[in-house]
DNA sequence: TAATCGTGATGACACAGGTTAATTTACGTT
DNA sequence: AACGTAAATTAACCTGTGTCATCACGATTA
């Protein structure tokens, strides 16, 4: 998301509070309610429903997201939310977003806009799930997180680190963890990509994407401006 | 949605244009730039993803749903959008939106009220596909539909006509339609609920929604004022 | 050093749901 | 009334994925 000066400084000031979180850890429950919304800067996150205890991850978010922005007109949420890695996150009160969108108007469209790009991705994720059988679930995974990754700064396109294990990845397309081994090791026999917890290298990205039926179409990417909300906070590369 | 009187007044000032659609009509096509939004009147519309001739429904909308809001942000859709039943849909230019927005802003924050429901309803899909088999998919997808059919004043939490076949079915819940039947079947000798193309009858709306692992907490309804946004268009109830 | 625990790696077996194909029914059209 | 087409119904068979159980490995912790 492009920031103009004015725009990043204000929500800059924004911020009530930067906090570490450590990895695997529940932050947000499902029906408390809120009163401000968190920027992810470092490390990855997750957001899941569980009920009778079956769990489904519904996104994954990656530097740069705002984890929890729809919570700011929903007041409570329908999901819970937790780390996945370690994490670094930016809290912002909802009152201040409210005081934000009158000062600036168009920093809210671009708000509005990312909260639009997190449903179109839980629509491609419904597409994931119905149409497509286990591996073609885990390329079309890979495939997108590689390209958020990419417009992150965070993936040269072919190798990027990334904190899930195979239990993660059974939760994220609907499979067991038994599988999900059967699947990384053919996606490896087929020199397609190698999954390890710590990094991920995808050995044919144009292969992979073609066997997840993937067209990074929905994630609104403009490729010439490719700076993240939180690149600011990072070296920027 | 709640309306108050002006703002009522003031939305339907808005519309350009009522048309009348045939069933089975594909209305819009993703990748094609939009200058306006449609409000469902009557009937029964379809968004889905086509990608290689694999269709999966991303949303069912009954009368009273804003199809394609979100449009008015992304500029262009990442989906199809087509109807299910003969339908009734009001036209509202984005220029109309924009000009709205800044009038009623009040209205505005309803409008995206109801693009985040959307994006939950996302999200209870996801659920659906991910952590669901194909008796608990129908389920849940028969008592969703009934709980906002019942909000938009067209069930009566046992019966309400619904313009959809087992294909439809089929691309909602991820299954063939062959399975399809198989599962209407089981549903009918459970005595569970009877679903025929034109009408749907739930015989213990509390068993399927407990089959189904259905709460409709991510609906968000308040269930004190349930007039749909287009109720003044039909007899109330 | 041992003990524990989370993760990954495997195999044997079971079954839910897909595939294919055929028949019947419903419905709109001429 | 006759026709064509789409939907519903059904059966036989097959396969992708789940289930269950075990083992190996490395990282923590006692």
């Amino acid at each position: 998301m492009h920031l103009e000066v004015e725009e990043r400084a204000r929500f800059e000031a924004a911020i009530s509070e930067v906090k570490t979180l450590s990895p695997r850890q529940n932050v947000l429950t499902a029906g408390e309610p809120l009163d401000h919304s968190i920027l992810l800067i470092e490390g990855f996150m997750s957001r899941y429903i569980d009920r009778n205890g079956l769990r489904q991850l519904v996104a994954v978010h990656v530097p740069g997201d705002f984890v929890d922005l729809h919570a700011f007109s929903l007041e409570v949420l329908d999901h819970d939310v937790a780390t996945m890695t370690a994490a670094t996150v930016a809290l912002v009160p909802h009152s201040e977003l409210e005081i934000l969108a009158q000062e600036l108007p168009k920093l809210t469209l671009k708000l509005r806009f990312s909260t639009l790009i997190d449903a179109a991705i839980h629509r491609a994720w419904l597409f994931r799930l119905g149409r497509l059988n286990a591996v073609e679930r885990i390329a079309h995974f890979i495939s997108e997180t590689n390209v958020r990754l990419m417009s992150a700064g965070l993936s040269d396109g072919r190798r990027f680190a990334l904190g899930l294990i195979q239990p993660d990845l059974a939760e994220i397309c609907g499979l067991t963890n038994v599988h999900i081994y059967r699947v990384l090791r053919q996606l490896r026999e087929q020199k397609l990509c190698v999954f390890r917890s710590s990094l991920v290298e995808i050995l044919d990205p144009e292969k992979l994407a073609d066997q997840g039926h993937f067209d990074p179409a929905y994630l609104y990417i403009d490729l010439q401006s490719t700076d993240a909300l939180s690149s600011h906070q990072r070296p920027t590369k």
